[in-house]
DNA sequence: TTTATTTTGGACCGAAAAGTCCAAAATAAA
DNA sequence: TTTATTTTGGACTTTTCGGTCCAAAATAAA
C-alpha cells in the first residue's frame, strides 16, 4: 500500500519458500519458530510481523503451494499432448520420486491433510480450497481425454476425478512408506489401465 | 518373568489401548505426554517404567494397532464368500467413516506413514514389518478371488496388492479431506470396477 | 515377620515451545 | 532536516515439553 517507512530486507515470497520447504519436510507439528527462523533466516519479529503467528504462515506456505501445484498442472495439461497422456505424466512423475528425498517429502497438500483433517476448520477450508480448483483440472483432463476417444464416454468425469485424487493420495502414502521404483511403475500401470 | 513385588495397578492392554487411541486421533508429534497420562490415567513414573518413552510407547502402539489390523482382516478374508467379496468389504467400510469422527481418525499406520515416512529408521521398520503381513493377505485374497473366476488369471497379485494398499491409503486422504459419502461410494465402485 | 522386588505418586529438572515488547535503525515524504 | 512510518534485533515471559529421581507403598517368597 503505501512506500513509506523502512523497507523490508527480504524477499517475501522467498523467505515464504523456505518456510513452505520446513513444513513440507517436517510437517506442522513437528517444525519448531526456531526451525523456521533459521530457514527464513528472519528475526522472531519481521516474522511475526509479517506473517502473523505459526498457524497463519503455514496456511500462507499452504496457498502458495496449492498455487504453485496448480499452475505447474495446468501448464502441464495445456501442453500435453492428450488428455491422457498429462494423467500418464502426473502419475509417472510421482513414481519417480521413489525412493528419493523428494520421495519422502511426499507431498505437502497430502501430508497437510492427513495431519489435520478436519480438526482445524480454517486449515481444512484452506486445504479444501485449494484441492478444489485441481480436480477441475482434472475434470478437464478426464473429459478431454473423453473427446479423444481413450477414456469411455460413460464414465462420470466427477468420479474419475476423485479416483486419481485417491490415486495420488495413495501413491504418495506408498512412497512414503519406502516403495521401490518398480513396483510403484507397475501400481500406475495398472491404475491407468483401469481408466480406460 | 518373575511374580515378585508390588503388582501392576493397572491392565497394560487397556492402556495401551487409551494411548494408541490419542496418538491416532492426533498424530505422534501433536500428542503430548500430559495428554497420554490423562487417557491412560497413569503416573509418570507408571509410563516410563513400563513403556520406556513416548516413542517407544508409540511403536506398542504401532505394533498393537497392526497386530489388531492384520487379525481383523484375517478373520473377515476366511469368513468372506469370496475373495472378491473380501476387498468389496474391505474398501466398503472405509467408504462407510465418509463425514463422520472415525473417517476423521483414519488409519493409524496410514496417518504414521505419512508423519513419519523414512525420517526415523526404527519407526519406518515398525511401520513396514507391520505393513507386509497386510499385503500378503490382499495377495490371498487376490490369488483367491482369481480362482474364483472374479480377477483375471493374468494379473500379478503382488501389483494388485499394491494397487488396494493405494486405494485404502487414497481413500482414506480422500476422506479426511472431508469428502462426502456418495462420492467416496462412486469412487469405490470405480476402484474395484478395474480389478475386473 | 523379614527380605527382596517391584510399582507408584509427585517433586523436580533443564530445555524448548510460541509469542510479546520495545528501543534502535532505516527509509520516504514534507 | 525534520517528521511520520515501518522494520529489525534481541531481551523477556509464561507455559509446556519429555524425562529423571526417590521415598513410600505393596506384594511374593523365604
Amino acid at each position: 500500500m503505501s512506500n513509506l517507512g523502512r523497507p523490508l530486507e527480504f524477499n517475501p515470497e522467498k523467505v515464504l519458500d523456505a518456510a513452505m520447504d520446513v513444513f513440507w519436510c517436517k510437517g506442522y507439528e513437528a517444525t519448531s519458530l526456531t526451525n523456521l527462523l533459521e530457514a527464513m533466516e528472519l528475526s522472531k519479529s519481521s516474522l511475526y510481523q509479517s506473517f502473523g503467528s505459526k498457524q497463519q504462515l503455514f496456511e500462507s506456505c499452504l496457498n502458495r503451494y496449492g498455487n504453485w501445484l496448480h499452475r505447474n498442472m495446468a501448464k502441464e495439461l495445456e501442453e500435453a499432448s492428450s488428455g491422457f497422456a498429462f494423467i500418464e505424466n502426473i502419475l509417472a512423475s510421482i513414481a519417480n520420486t521413489a525412493q528419493l528425498p523428494e520421495g519422502n517429502k511426499g507431498c505437502l497438500m497430502v501430508n497437510s491433510t492427513i495431519e489435520f483433517g478436519q480438526k482445524d476448520p480454517i486449515i481444512a477450508a484452506v486445504i479444501a480450497g485449494n484441492l478444489q480448483p485441481l480436480s477441475k483440472l482434472y475434470i478437464e483432463a478426464v473429459e478431454r481425454a473423453q473427446d479423444e476417444g481413450d477414456i469411455p464416454l460413460d464414465a462420470d468425469p466427477q468420479i474419475m476425478a476423485s479416483y486419481l485424487h485417491v490415486a495420488v493420495g495413495g501413491l504418495r502414502t506408498m512412497i512414503k512408506a519406502g516403495a521401490d521404483k518398480e513396483s510403484v511403475e507397475g501400481t500406475v500401470n495398472l491404475i491407468l489401465k483401469a481408466l480406460k
